[in-house]
DNA sequence: TATTGTTATACTCTATAACTATA
DNA sequence: TATAGTTATAGAGTATAACAATA
Protein backbone atom coordinates (compact mmCIF):
# COMPACT_ATOMS: atom_id res chain seq x y z
CA UNK A 1 0.00 0.00 0.00
CA UNK A 2 2.96 2.31 -0.98
CA UNK A 3 3.91 2.33 3.16
CA UNK A 4 0.51 3.63 4.40
CA UNK A 5 -1.36 5.42 1.60
CA UNK A 6 -3.86 2.56 1.19
CA UNK A 7 -5.24 1.19 4.14
CA UNK A 8 -3.72 3.72 6.54
CA UNK A 9 -3.54 7.00 4.31
CA UNK A 10 -1.31 9.73 6.61
CA UNK A 11 0.43 12.45 5.95
CA UNK A 12 2.38 13.06 3.00
CA UNK A 13 6.21 12.53 3.63
CA UNK A 14 8.84 15.26 2.24
CA UNK A 15 10.06 12.81 -0.31
CA UNK A 16 7.79 10.25 -1.70
CA UNK A 17 8.25 7.35 -4.10
CA UNK A 18 6.11 7.77 -7.34
CA UNK A 19 4.50 4.52 -5.97
CA UNK A 20 3.60 5.75 -3.15
CA UNK A 21 2.44 9.01 -4.41
CA UNK A 22 0.25 7.67 -6.99
CA UNK A 23 -1.22 5.67 -4.40
CA UNK A 24 -2.11 8.50 -2.13
CA UNK A 25 -3.19 10.66 -4.72
CA UNK A 26 -5.46 7.51 -6.20
CA UNK A 27 -7.05 7.46 -3.05
CA UNK A 28 -7.65 11.11 -2.51
CA UNK A 29 -9.57 10.92 -5.96
CA UNK A 30 -11.48 7.65 -5.12
CA UNK A 31 -12.84 9.18 -2.00
CA UNK A 32 -13.33 12.09 -3.31
CA UNK A 33 -16.16 10.69 -5.86
CA UNK A 34 -17.18 8.56 -2.92
CA UNK A 35 -18.15 11.82 -1.15
CA UNK A 36 -20.49 13.23 -4.04
CA UNK A 37 -22.03 10.00 -4.81
CA UNK A 38 -22.91 9.78 -1.27
CA UNK A 39 -24.03 13.34 -1.46
CA UNK A 40 -26.71 12.12 -3.68
CA UNK A 41 -27.41 9.57 -1.69
CA UNK A 42 -25.53 7.02 -4.26
CA UNK A 43 -23.23 4.60 -3.34
CA UNK A 44 -19.92 3.85 -5.74
CA UNK A 45 -21.58 0.71 -7.45
CA UNK A 46 -25.07 2.83 -7.74
CA UNK A 47 -23.33 5.13 -9.64
CA UNK A 48 -21.05 3.30 -11.64
CA UNK A 49 -24.34 1.87 -13.04
CA UNK A 50 -25.36 4.80 -13.98
CA UNK A 51 -22.33 5.50 -15.41
CA UNK A 52 -22.10 2.76 -17.55
CA UNK A 53 -25.73 3.36 -18.96
CA UNK A 54 -25.33 7.13 -20.26
CA UNK A 55 -24.48 5.63 -23.36
CA UNK A 56 -25.53 2.19 -23.09
CA UNK A 57 -28.85 0.14 -22.95
CA UNK A 58 -27.45 -3.19 -22.32
CA UNK A 59 -29.13 -6.63 -21.11
CA UNK A 60 -28.88 -7.12 -17.35
CA UNK A 61 -26.24 -10.17 -18.61
CA UNK A 62 -23.89 -7.62 -20.23
CA UNK A 63 -24.22 -5.16 -17.24
CA UNK A 64 -23.24 -8.15 -14.86
CA UNK A 65 -20.01 -8.19 -17.52
CA UNK A 66 -19.55 -4.52 -17.33
CA UNK A 67 -19.46 -4.23 -13.59
CA UNK A 68 -18.02 -7.51 -13.20
CA UNK A 69 -21.27 -8.90 -10.79
CA UNK A 70 -23.64 -11.73 -11.19
CA UNK A 71 -26.24 -10.96 -12.65
CA UNK A 72 -28.28 -11.87 -9.49
CA UNK A 73 -26.21 -8.84 -7.99
CA UNK A 74 -27.57 -6.92 -10.85
CA UNK A 75 -31.07 -7.88 -10.63
CA UNK A 76 -30.51 -6.52 -7.33
CA UNK A 77 -29.21 -3.39 -7.98
CA UNK A 78 -31.59 -2.55 -10.88
CA UNK A 79 -34.20 -3.02 -8.39
CA UNK A 80 -33.11 -0.47 -5.94
CA UNK A 81 -32.40 1.65 -8.72
CA UNK A 82 -36.11 1.44 -10.62
CA UNK A 83 -37.50 2.28 -7.07
CA UNK A 84 -35.98 5.47 -7.30
CA UNK A 85 -36.82 6.04 -10.23
CA UNK A 86 -32.85 6.60 -11.90
CA UNK A 87 -33.70 3.46 -14.51
CA UNK A 88 -36.03 1.65 -16.34
CA UNK A 89 -36.71 -2.08 -17.48
CA UNK A 90 -37.68 -2.96 -20.89
CA UNK A 91 -37.86 -6.64 -22.24
CA UNK A 92 -36.27 -7.41 -24.98
CA UNK A 93 -38.41 -7.42 -28.52
CA UNK A 94 -35.28 -9.51 -30.60
CA UNK A 95 -34.98 -11.87 -27.72
CA UNK A 96 -37.80 -12.04 -24.95
CA UNK A 97 -35.51 -13.72 -22.42
CA UNK A 98 -33.38 -10.38 -22.19
CA UNK A 99 -34.36 -7.56 -19.94
CA UNK A 100 -32.84 -3.96 -21.12
CA UNK A 101 -32.02 -1.31 -18.52
CA UNK A 102 -31.90 2.26 -19.51
CA UNK A 103 -31.64 5.26 -17.40
CA UNK A 104 -34.50 7.84 -17.29
CA UNK A 105 -34.38 11.21 -17.72
CA UNK A 106 -33.93 11.29 -13.76
CA UNK A 107 -31.26 9.27 -13.82
CA UNK A 108 -29.84 11.03 -16.78
CA UNK A 109 -29.63 14.11 -15.02
CA UNK A 110 -28.39 12.88 -11.59
CA UNK A 111 -25.27 11.13 -12.95
CA UNK A 112 -24.43 14.49 -14.75
CA UNK A 113 -24.31 16.26 -11.49
CA UNK A 114 -22.47 13.76 -9.63
CA UNK A 115 -19.98 13.58 -12.39
CA UNK A 116 -19.74 17.41 -13.20
CA UNK A 117 -18.92 17.89 -9.38
CA UNK A 118 -16.39 15.51 -9.43
CA UNK A 119 -15.09 16.73 -12.33
CA UNK A 120 -14.60 20.06 -10.64
CA UNK A 121 -13.22 18.53 -7.82
CA UNK A 122 -10.28 17.01 -9.33
CA UNK A 123 -9.78 19.76 -11.16
CA UNK A 124 -9.59 21.62 -8.17
CA UNK A 125 -7.28 19.25 -6.95
CA UNK A 126 -4.94 20.05 -9.69
CA UNK A 127 -5.50 23.78 -9.35
CA UNK A 128 -2.54 23.55 -6.90
CA UNK A 129 -0.08 23.38 -9.81
CA UNK A 130 0.87 26.04 -12.71
CA UNK A 131 -0.77 24.82 -15.85
CA UNK A 132 2.58 24.13 -17.29
CA UNK A 133 2.87 21.59 -14.52
CA UNK A 134 -0.46 20.18 -15.02
CA UNK A 135 -0.19 19.61 -19.02
CA UNK A 136 3.67 17.62 -17.77
CA UNK A 137 1.31 15.63 -15.18
CA UNK A 138 -1.28 14.98 -17.98
CA UNK A 139 1.26 13.95 -20.67
CA UNK A 140 3.00 11.58 -18.01
CA UNK A 141 0.05 9.95 -16.58
CA UNK A 142 -1.31 9.52 -20.25
CA UNK A 143 1.47 7.55 -20.69
CA UNK A 144 1.41 5.60 -17.57
CA UNK A 145 -2.03 4.74 -19.26
CA UNK A 146 -1.24 4.11 -22.60
CA UNK A 147 1.62 1.36 -21.49
CA UNK A 148 -0.65 -0.45 -19.16
CA UNK A 149 -3.25 -0.73 -21.67
CA UNK A 150 -1.41 -1.97 -24.21
CA UNK A 151 0.51 -4.71 -21.63
CA UNK A 152 -3.30 -5.63 -21.20
CA UNK A 153 -4.42 -6.07 -24.46
CA UNK A 154 -6.89 -3.06 -24.23
CA UNK A 155 -7.50 -1.50 -27.71
CA UNK A 156 -6.82 2.56 -27.37
CA UNK A 157 -8.32 4.69 -29.60
CA UNK A 158 -10.69 1.60 -30.78
CA UNK B 1 -16.45 11.71 -13.80
CA UNK B 2 -13.79 13.12 -16.03
CA UNK B 3 -15.75 12.56 -18.75
CA UNK B 4 -16.49 8.24 -18.09
CA UNK B 5 -13.39 7.16 -16.41
CA UNK B 6 -15.18 6.86 -12.91
CA UNK B 7 -18.61 4.62 -13.22
CA UNK B 8 -17.61 4.37 -16.75
CA UNK B 9 -13.79 3.57 -17.08
CA UNK B 10 -13.26 3.11 -20.94
CA UNK B 11 -10.90 3.00 -23.13
CA UNK B 12 -7.82 5.85 -23.24
CA UNK B 13 -8.38 8.59 -26.12
CA UNK B 14 -5.48 10.04 -27.66
CA UNK B 15 -5.99 13.35 -25.85
CA UNK B 16 -6.67 13.23 -22.08
CA UNK B 17 -7.10 16.31 -19.73
CA UNK B 18 -4.99 16.09 -16.33
CA UNK B 19 -8.50 16.08 -15.05
CA UNK B 20 -9.31 12.56 -16.78
CA UNK B 21 -6.12 11.06 -17.04
CA UNK B 22 -5.89 11.41 -12.49
CA UNK B 23 -9.54 9.90 -12.90
CA UNK B 24 -8.58 6.56 -15.03
CA UNK B 25 -5.16 6.31 -13.22
CA UNK B 26 -6.70 6.65 -9.79
CA UNK B 27 -9.33 4.02 -10.24
CA UNK B 28 -6.94 1.63 -11.78
CA UNK B 29 -4.52 1.77 -8.52
CA UNK B 30 -7.59 1.29 -6.71
CA UNK B 31 -9.08 -1.51 -8.48
CA UNK B 32 -5.38 -2.78 -8.34
CA UNK B 33 -5.56 -2.92 -4.88
CA UNK B 34 -9.28 -4.24 -4.41
CA UNK B 35 -8.34 -7.32 -6.34
CA UNK B 36 -5.18 -8.18 -4.15
CA UNK B 37 -7.17 -8.06 -1.46
CA UNK B 38 -9.71 -9.97 -2.59
CA UNK B 39 -7.09 -12.66 -3.37
CA UNK B 40 -6.90 -12.83 0.45
CA UNK B 41 -10.34 -12.39 1.36
CA UNK B 42 -10.21 -9.03 2.53
CA UNK B 43 -12.58 -6.24 1.84
CA UNK B 44 -11.13 -3.06 0.99
CA UNK B 45 -12.61 -1.95 4.61
CA UNK B 46 -10.93 -4.70 6.08
CA UNK B 47 -7.72 -3.68 4.74
CA UNK B 48 -8.19 -0.38 5.68
CA UNK B 49 -8.56 -2.03 8.90
CA UNK B 50 -5.46 -3.15 9.69
CA UNK B 51 -3.63 -0.54 8.10
CA UNK B 52 -4.53 1.68 10.37
CA UNK B 53 -3.76 -0.83 12.97
CA UNK B 54 0.09 -1.22 11.79
CA UNK B 55 1.53 1.61 13.66
CA UNK B 56 -1.46 2.06 16.26
CA UNK B 57 -3.33 0.62 19.24
CA UNK B 58 -6.77 2.61 19.22
CA UNK B 59 -9.53 2.31 20.98
CA UNK B 60 -12.32 1.90 19.00
CA UNK B 61 -14.01 5.16 19.21
CA UNK B 62 -10.31 6.64 17.76
CA UNK B 63 -10.86 3.76 14.92
CA UNK B 64 -14.00 5.27 14.25
CA UNK B 65 -12.62 8.41 13.58
CA UNK B 66 -9.56 7.53 11.22
CA UNK B 67 -11.95 5.19 9.39
CA UNK B 68 -15.26 7.14 8.92
CA UNK B 69 -17.27 5.16 10.67
CA UNK B 70 -20.16 4.83 13.25
CA UNK B 71 -18.49 3.07 16.35
CA UNK B 72 -21.20 0.60 15.58
CA UNK B 73 -19.60 -0.30 12.59
CA UNK B 74 -16.89 -0.17 13.77
CA UNK B 75 -17.65 -2.75 16.38
CA UNK B 76 -18.95 -5.02 14.13
CA UNK B 77 -16.19 -4.66 11.93
CA UNK B 78 -13.41 -6.28 14.33
CA UNK B 79 -16.10 -8.76 15.26
CA UNK B 80 -15.21 -10.13 11.99
CA UNK B 81 -11.84 -9.75 11.68
CA UNK B 82 -11.18 -10.93 15.49
CA UNK B 83 -13.39 -14.02 14.69
CA UNK B 84 -10.59 -14.65 11.58
CA UNK B 85 -7.85 -14.35 14.02
CA UNK B 86 -6.77 -10.88 12.43
CA UNK B 87 -6.90 -8.78 15.41
CA UNK B 88 -7.63 -8.41 19.43
CA UNK B 89 -9.39 -6.74 21.82
CA UNK B 90 -7.89 -5.95 25.31
CA UNK B 91 -9.94 -4.03 27.61
CA UNK B 92 -8.00 -0.69 28.85
CA UNK B 93 -6.65 -0.08 31.96
CA UNK B 94 -6.68 3.65 32.20
CA UNK B 95 -10.25 3.67 30.78
CA UNK B 96 -12.03 0.64 31.47
CA UNK B 97 -14.67 1.77 29.35
CA UNK B 98 -12.44 1.27 26.28
CA UNK B 99 -11.14 -1.34 24.52
CA UNK B 100 -8.34 -1.25 22.31
CA UNK B 101 -7.88 -2.97 19.53
CA UNK B 102 -4.53 -4.51 17.90
CA UNK B 103 -3.00 -6.66 15.46
CA UNK B 104 -2.00 -10.34 15.81
CA UNK B 105 0.96 -11.81 14.32
CA UNK B 106 -1.41 -13.08 11.87
CA UNK B 107 -2.52 -10.05 10.99
CA UNK B 108 0.21 -7.94 10.51
CA UNK B 109 1.57 -10.74 8.27
CA UNK B 110 -1.63 -10.58 6.18
CA UNK B 111 -1.69 -7.27 5.72
CA UNK B 112 2.44 -6.86 4.71
CA UNK B 113 1.50 -9.33 2.59
CA UNK B 114 -1.29 -7.52 0.23
CA UNK B 115 0.61 -4.56 1.17
CA UNK B 116 3.73 -5.66 -0.25
CA UNK B 117 1.95 -7.35 -3.40
CA UNK B 118 0.21 -3.69 -3.76
CA UNK B 119 3.23 -1.30 -4.30
CA UNK B 120 4.79 -4.43 -6.12
CA UNK B 121 1.77 -3.57 -8.75
CA UNK B 122 1.83 -0.01 -8.42
CA UNK B 123 5.51 -0.45 -9.26
CA UNK B 124 4.44 -2.53 -12.29
CA UNK B 125 1.91 0.08 -13.90
CA UNK B 126 4.79 3.03 -13.45
CA UNK B 127 7.68 0.74 -15.50
CA UNK B 128 6.20 2.14 -18.36
CA UNK B 129 7.73 5.32 -18.22
CA UNK B 130 11.74 5.56 -17.80
CA UNK B 131 13.26 6.24 -14.92
CA UNK B 132 13.56 10.24 -15.28
CA UNK B 133 9.93 10.05 -16.46
CA UNK B 134 8.93 8.67 -13.20
CA UNK B 135 10.46 11.25 -10.89
CA UNK B 136 9.09 14.30 -13.08
CA UNK B 137 5.59 12.34 -11.95
CA UNK B 138 6.73 11.64 -8.51
CA UNK B 139 7.62 15.26 -8.28
CA UNK B 140 4.40 17.02 -9.58
CA UNK B 141 2.13 14.74 -7.91
CA UNK B 142 3.97 15.02 -4.28
CA UNK B 143 3.45 19.07 -5.25
CA UNK B 144 -0.16 18.28 -5.83
CA UNK B 145 -0.53 16.17 -2.62
CA UNK B 146 1.27 18.99 -0.68
CA UNK B 147 -0.86 21.94 -2.02
CA UNK B 148 -4.10 19.75 -1.04
CA UNK B 149 -2.64 18.92 2.15
CA UNK B 150 -2.15 22.73 2.62
CA UNK B 151 -5.39 24.01 1.45
CA UNK B 152 -7.07 21.75 3.57
CA UNK B 153 -5.43 22.51 7.29
CA UNK B 154 -3.47 18.97 7.06
CA UNK B 155 0.13 18.98 9.28
CA UNK B 156 2.50 17.32 6.52
CA UNK B 157 6.12 16.42 7.94
CA UNK B 158 4.40 15.79 11.53
C1' DT C 1 -24.63 13.29 33.37
C1' DA C 2 -21.49 12.13 29.68
C1' DT C 3 -18.80 8.74 27.27
C1' DT C 4 -17.42 3.92 25.57
C1' DG C 5 -18.76 0.00 23.53
C1' DT C 6 -22.25 -3.48 22.28
C1' DT C 7 -26.66 -5.00 20.61
C1' DA C 8 -31.08 -4.82 17.97
C1' DT C 9 -32.80 -3.55 13.73
C1' DA C 10 -32.99 -2.28 8.96
C1' DC C 11 -31.07 -1.60 4.52
C1' DT C 12 -27.52 -2.13 0.66
C1' DC C 13 -24.46 -5.11 -1.66
C1' DT C 14 -22.70 -9.54 -2.96
C1' DA C 15 -22.58 -14.59 -4.27
C1' DT C 16 -24.55 -19.38 -4.78
C1' DA C 17 -28.23 -22.25 -5.86
C1' DA C 18 -32.70 -23.16 -7.48
C1' DC C 19 -36.31 -21.76 -10.34
C1' DT C 20 -39.17 -19.78 -14.66
C1' DA C 21 -39.40 -18.47 -19.29
C1' DT C 22 -37.65 -18.35 -23.37
C1' DA C 23 -34.32 -20.02 -27.19
C1' DT D 1 -30.44 -28.43 -23.66
C1' DA D 2 -28.70 -23.88 -22.92
C1' DT D 3 -29.35 -19.07 -21.77
C1' DA D 4 -31.65 -14.80 -19.45
C1' DG D 5 -33.46 -13.22 -15.52
C1' DT D 6 -35.51 -13.55 -10.82
C1' DT D 7 -35.89 -15.24 -6.20
C1' DA D 8 -34.40 -17.44 -1.81
C1' DT D 9 -30.87 -17.43 1.26
C1' DA D 10 -26.71 -16.16 3.66
C1' DG D 11 -23.23 -13.09 4.96
C1' DA D 12 -20.49 -8.51 5.02
C1' DG D 13 -20.89 -3.70 5.74
C1' DT D 14 -23.29 0.45 7.20
C1' DA D 15 -26.24 3.63 10.22
C1' DT D 16 -29.67 4.75 13.97
C1' DA D 17 -31.41 3.96 18.38
C1' DA D 18 -31.37 1.86 22.78
C1' DC D 19 -28.71 -0.11 26.32
C1' DA D 20 -24.93 -1.40 30.06
C1' DA D 21 -20.76 -0.16 32.25
C1' DT D 22 -17.69 3.27 33.58
C1' DA D 23 -16.22 8.07 34.20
Amino acid sequence: MATRAAPAPTSTPAELSATDALAQLSFLIHGTLERRAAEHKLSMIQTRLLGVLRDRTPSVNELAKLLLLDKSSVSGLVDRAERRGLVTRVRSTEDRRAVLVSLTDAGRSLVASVSGQFEADVAAILEGLPRSDRQALSRLVGRVLVAHASDHGVDLFG
